[in-house]
DNA sequence: ACCTGCGGAGAACGAGCGTTCTCCGTAGTG
DNA sequence: CACTACGGAGAACGCTCGTTCTCCGCAGGT
């Protein structure tokens, strides 16, 4: 097994099992044992527990937004459809058997102001993820697309705490219903 | 000093540490010292760390919503005004200089589902807030107060979280902007 | 004055875990 | 074959921390 290999099924392991059952409550042994890595390894690939912590959140911040992505893509032209889409994905997320919150809001809560390089990636998707959002809204016919960025991230990071504290899965209906609203008063009059 | 004094100094500790560098980073001893009370009389009225946090987490739970509710006392009679009174308070909050965002939600990403009197006082926390700005809700002459309070309740909880973590006080301003625009949309007209 | 029991101070215990070290087998090279 | 360097397995170390235990002083009753 060479490094990239190594490297890979610690980061699948990582995501896995940080995801699930949280960070702290993982040792560094549990990543190693699932991914079939020895300590050297690891080691060598990361330098600490923080290291791996954060190269995981890096991994899960790509792929997550990968998956949105998609999903508003395959939602078609149309930029309204496409910024509630968004809200449908997260539906979907939110429904899946596996699912524990946003892996980020989570990663605060548990380490917050304790590790700069996990606020940092925790923050970078954060960022990433609003300017996505800004992205599609600028697609979209109104004079504020800013204004309207803002909402519709402020209601998708509210569905997402909503969902995950009270395991209710309405919560993404009900956010799409209010950035429709949100989108009907924004529309430009033409 | 008696039990009733050593509880109370018990959770003043708790909320201060706990809240400030989170749970698993405070151990029993930091709060026992702070408190000046003796590990058998912690022990006595809390069998264990998990005691303890529920009951900080109960504490603040009375404390943070009687704030709101005195924000919004002092807002006036107007359900409108009353409503988004609370994004008002939420700004306050939010520039406090110990904020460190929702501490329900961060001990919901530390503890999450390692321990069900946490995640019960979190859960009970949200439930209290969201029936609250639904009671605010009802008194707005809508036809859909439900909805409405579906939408605040997301703005409020994402402004929560985007404060924490992207620290832009902004936040409660741009979710009392879109507050506001929903409040217009839903106002019945008569 | 003596006994009794409560409670304070803090040491002791035991478990978990991040990190490092030791031992050993093996593959590559002359 | 001899030597070396690498790396796997996992023991060892050191620290933190939740929880319990020990020791001791003291207040109150007889």
């Amino acid at each position: 097994m060479d490094l990239a290999e190594a490297s890979d099924r610690l980061l699948v392991a990582a995501e896995r099992l940080y995801y699930s059952r949280g960070i702290a409550a993982v040792g560094i042994d549990d990543v190693r044992a699932e991914a079939g890595v020895s300590m050297r390894r690891l080691y060598q690939l990361f330098p600490s527990k923080e290291h791996l912590v954060a190269a995981y959140l890096d991994a899960r911040d790509v792929r997550w937004r990968g998956r949105v992505a998609a999903h508003v893509d395959a939602a078609g032209d149309d930029p309204g459809d496409r910024l509630l889409a968004v809200f449908d994905w997260l539906g979907l997320w939110f429904a899946e058997d596996d699912f524990r919150g946003c892996a980020f809001i989570n990663a605060f809560g548990e380490i917050g102001g304790e590790s700069p390089l996990i606020l940092a990636a925790v923050q970078r998707h954060k960022d990433l993820f609003r300017d996505y959002l800004a992205d599609l809204a600028r697609a979209f016919p109104t004079d504020s697309p800013d204004v309207l960025a803002s909402a519709i991230t402020l209601l998708a990071e509210g569905a997402m705490t909503v969902a995950a504290i009270g395991t209710d899965p309405a919560a993404a209906e009900h956010a799409k219903l209010a950035a429709r609203t949100l989108l009907d008063a924004a529309r430009r009059r033409s």
